[in-house]
DNA sequence: ACCAGAAACCGAAAGCCTTTAGGTTATGGG
DNA sequence: CCCATAACCTAAAGGCTTTCGGTTTCTGGT
């Protein structure tokens, strides 16, 4: 026992540990961290700002997933659009990690620059100043949204009865698997068509 | 000790009691449901199966605010707009329950049953048996998504600066304290009127 | 009216989690 | 070479969830 002699620990195993749990199980606990890199428990604070701060680990490394050059398209719809989707693949890869992300307020340095970027992004478009943050708050609504409904695609419905719910229990097989992205697609097309009827005409 | 001569415990006092403490705290646990009610933590579990069991009684309360009536409108784009501001009022009431809400699958009886409604709804108005669910979770992924951007307004945004995020801090600024309400409608204004566009023409 | 069984609460305990504190050994800059 | 610091361990406090057996009260069938 003391210090080891190569070190057993780092922010990028332990994030990585936790993410793999998440995945799996859909939460992690700093013991069962410490257990799959053979270490005791206390050793991980010693690398990272309580269990929170892993959380906020999780968020970096699946924020970082983003395409950050979708904000430098052309027109500006088509940079919305294109980064709405990628936004919401980044959360596609790890959807178990999403309840965990909701719930603290974003920190992340990579996130907040890109709403930066959004933000001048729609203001050079012409966008009024007051309206900016609406149209990418509700730009996020839709895409925290669908990746909620990611989140648990087989379990969200549970069903009590065919009987009692003829009605849905059809329609969501009809639907098929695709029905999240399609919801999604339709949510954001409709979307961007509206928010051009926010522009100054002859634009 | 013993059995008290009236009861203390019961499903309303216990729910009524976590909804308080989620609405002050943003979360609960079993010992301080028992403390506040004069009673042991283990006597809770009598009443609940569990904590998930409180989580789920929550749930119904909350969703219980629902406005059942607005889904009997007509035509379909009011009653599919009404439902969804009564659906989303419901979580503003108490947004601080809304991450506890949104990990468990929707299993109570009466939101399942305004789901077999609007299915109905949607098909007598003309839409594909294919795209009724498809409508429907764009439609709840849009309330959802609002819903959790109510949970932190204040919080959920950490700006580090105003230096290096200045057009993000002044937009956020310029666009009020109604910025969500604001998104919630541009949202949903837009995508109902793309939906107009899968009906049938000539409807 | 009686009595058995169920209901409602207490007390206690097991086992998990988060976090902190102090001890032990290796590293590396001066 | 030395010592401050880093990295890990051991230990422990305190909270949470859940279960189990004990005690008292209520209730329903006879």
């Amino acid at each position: 026992m003391g210090r080891p002699r190569t070190p057993l620990l780092d922010r990028e195993r332990i994030t990585t540990t936790a993410l793999e749990l998440v995945d799996r199980q859909g939460e992690f606990s700093v013991p069962q961290i410490a257990r799959r890199l053979g270490v005791q428990t206390g050793s991980v604070y010693h690398h990272v700002e309580g269990r929170d701060g892993i959380v906020e680990l999780l968020r970096t490394r699946v924020v970082s997933a983003i395409d950050t050059s979708t904000l430098e398209l052309e027109p500006w719809d088509a940079a919305l659009n294109a980064w709405a989707r990628s936004y919401r693949a980044a959360f596609a890869a790890h959807p178990r990690a999403i309840p965990l992300l909701m719930t603290s307020p974003v920190r992340a340095p990579k996130v907040l620059g890109q709403y930066e970027r959004a933000v001048r992004l729609l203001l050079d478009a012409g966008f009024g100043t007051a309206d900016v943050m609406v149209v990418i708050s509700a730009l996020e609504n839709l895409v925290l949204g669908s990746a909620l409904d990611m989140a648990a695609p087989e379990t969200m419905w549970e069903l009590p009865d065919e009987t009692t719910t003829p009605g849905l229990a059809r329609s969501l097989a009809a639907a098929g698997p695709r029905r999240t992205h399609a919801a999604f697609d339709l949510a954001l097309e409709g979307f961007i068509a509206h928010c051009r009827t926010l522009l100054p005409t002859g634009t």
